[in-house]
DNA sequence: CTATACTCCTACTAACCTAGTAGGATAATA
DNA sequence: TATTATCCTACTAGGTTAGTAGGAGTATAG
């Protein structure tokens, strides 16, 4: 079941940008070294989630990303679309006519179920989410560097 | 987040061999020919299941399938864990440590958030529960002939 | 006006994994 | 003892993913 690391990396940067939201855009290059990352890379998921609406670029010297919408408005769900495709781990999940099988087939009653579970959890959690619960880990990492 | 068609056909395998429960083994054979899948690959799918003690081989002439518990009592996590191995879309779910921002990465809790998600899904399913559902599927069928 | 530093675009490739094939050894039964 | 099934090991084609390469377009600082 695993995901692809086109989504992993698009999340991850995804959140780069959310967490620099209202401070202007971020050179990708910058993203690129934080996360251990070729640039050259980013360059292909960072287009994707463009031309899907989700971030904006500015070109020239000083250039850079930034999020389209505030991140309490994009779902992770979204992301998982444009880098990752559809959620469904089967084909007939999204076009049951795949299979001759149909509407008898349990087993594809299943797989939508898998499915809707994975979908509520990534329509559920925003990017602001994201931001929020890295306030909090790097607050408790703070305090607990008093005591080393 | 596709599934292999491994998790797909072994799932399948293991609901003809849960509909025939209590009536002796079945032919590999005769679930290839319904399913319209290789003999040959399905052979390696239940190899599989075999070694994970949820089916039973009968060899020699007349041989065949069957499950070795009660379909009431496997459920599909454990099918997906022996055909599919781990749910976890990232490897950092199962394993912490192969990346080093270890605890500070809001991006794999979400991932085990989704993980979960999956794993209650496929726990709370047994194959009894699909054959139930299969039954009362057929019947809205048999149903639904007198119209035909 | 021009050098710079960035985004943006298209094409290519290596490596891996999955799905599937092949051929036969082993075992039970009629 | 012939038959019919499971069982075992090795191999391979093909597709996908991850990543590279090279340069064109564009805004800004100086």
């Amino acid at each position: 079941m695993k995901v692809s690391t086109r989504v992993r990396y698009g999340v991850r940067l995804m959140l780069e940008l959310a967490l620099n939201y209202g401070a202007g855009q971020i050179r990708l290059r910058e993203i690129a070294e934080r996360q251990e990352v070729s640039e050259k890379y980013l360059e292909h998921l960072v287009a994707a989630l463009k031309a899907a609406g989700l971030v904006r670029g500015v070109r020239g010297r000083h250039g850079g990303y930034l999020l389209a919408r505030p991140p309490s408005e994009i779902k992770l769900n979204e992301i998982h679309t444009v880098l990752g495709g559809s959620l469904a781990p089967v084909e007939c999940v999204d076009d049951p006519d795949v299979c001759n099988r149909e509407g008898l087939c349990v087993a594809r009653d299943v797989w939508c179920e898998v499915t809707d579970a994975m979908r509520k959890v990534l329509e559920s959690t925003t990017l602001q989410d994201l931001v929020d619960r890295q306030h909090a880990k790097l607050n408790l990492d703070g305090q607990s560097m008093y005591y080393i």
